[in-house]
DNA sequence: AAATATTTTTAGGCAAACCTAAAAAAATTC
DNA sequence: GAATTTTTTTAGGTTTGCCTAAAAATATTT
């Protein structure tokens, strides 16, 4: 891997937050984020086109490459390496801790993270509950929660189900869920909490994507974690 | 105490470590330390005069002012502490120590070096020997040289005499050196290693700067700390 | 679909930190 | 002390990352 500026790896992961809730990011978006100005992100977005670290047309959005997910989730694992670091060791509370690591994050030094992440003994989480990317970028998913709580268009893997009565699951069998079923909430609606998602086929070309409805009753029974 | 760039505090430190053996600096001598361009250090030395870190007039070197050194001393402590965290706590080798702790001198939360420090036992010595500067910028004085071994113009204090016969005490009693007196190395001569030092005089006047021939033999029983 | 509003990009500038080449000052040699 | 060499500074240029203001593209109203 190849050396990056400080600026570049904020926009780089500043993209990756945001593309959690969405998928692709826009340029008011980033600028807001990043407390710059649009004109700004414009200029850096080129930049890491040719760096190849973005996907960039202009007036489309963006989202990350292969590549650009991948140091997301270095400098991701050394911020909340520093973060478990300065309130484990240090004695920083919670909310002290995020600042100083935002500096540290950019000390770039592969050993360095992952000697200190065997110092401090492969924690899996920061003091924030967050999980930490382990030492090839793979990151747990986050503390589970229920269909009501995911936000629209993450996808998630079903992975817990609170009630689990013959009648309960007999539902779930019909609407085809299953422990591992991924799927991401589509819409919202306010008058009875009903949700419509879309689930995920793993082997099927990626037609037959219909709908479903949930009810709220059902959506508060049902556990997943975000993916990605 | 404000904020200063990366460039910025390599400079002033840098500026430290040569002064050390020298007082004043010039800007080759700078140039060649950063692995830059004289012309760049000039530029540096401009900007570093508005902000009064330096004492500098064209075409005349320059040195520290007393801002500048504090500064020194807050980088020297950043750089140390962590070199004694990589080497006792991540088991970092006594050689690598050294350039990851370059970047991390550079994160500048006063309370992460004070808790770091603390964390760490308040050590007094780097992994290389080098003494740490405390939270107020006291640095204690390097191990003991003799006089022999100290550097040119390295201001140095008394602190120590190895054989202490009435013949060696009578000798220093006439040459003035007594436990404390301050004093430096101008000369060596190579053909029987005999030293030419100055004294500093406290009390008067910068006047009196004779210098006195100290030989071999009693330049190996007096030991000092180097100054500053 | 035309008009308006919003978003995004382009154009042109600025400061930091570097550079090269030329000019000026200081030091050294003759 | 005049001539030469070395050191240092100035002048002008580059890249990075930011900015403002204007133009272009897209989205939203009417």
């Amino acid at each position: 891997m190849l050396n990056y500026s400080t600026s570049e790896e904020n926009y780089i992961k500043a993209i990756f937050h945001l593309q959690h809730s969405d998928g692709t990011v826009t340029t008011n978006e980033l600028a807001a984020e990043l407390k710059t100005k649009p004109a700004s992100v414009t200029d850096m977005m080129k930049k890491l086109k040719t760096k190849k670290l973005v996907h960039y047309q202009a007036y489309h959005g963006f989202r990350l490459s292969n590549d650009g997910k991948k140091l997301a989730l270095i400098i991701i694992r050394r911020h909340r390496l520093w973060e478990f670091f300065l309130a484990e060791k240090l004695k920083f509370s919670w909310e002290e801790v995020h600042a100083v690591a935002e500096d540290l994050e950019h000390v770039s030094s592969k050993k360095l993270i992952d000697k200190l992440d065997e110092y401090l003994g492969f924690p899996r989480f920061d003091p924030h509950g967050d999980p930490i990317p382990d030492m090839n970028g793979k990151i747990e998913s986050s503390k589970q929660v229920c269909l009501q709580d995911l936000p629209l268009n993450q996808m998630a893997t079903v992975c817990h189900v609170s009630d689990q009565s013959k009648e309960m699951l007999e539902l779930l069998g019909h609407k085809k869920i299953a422990m591992g079923t991924r799927l991401e909430v589509k819409r919202r609606f306010t008058f009875d909490n009903s949700l419509e998602i879309k689930i995920r086929q793993p082997r099927k070309a990626s037609a037959d994507q219909s709908a479903i409805n949930i009810s709220e009753q059902l959506s508060k029974n049902i556990f997943a974690k975000y993916d990605e």
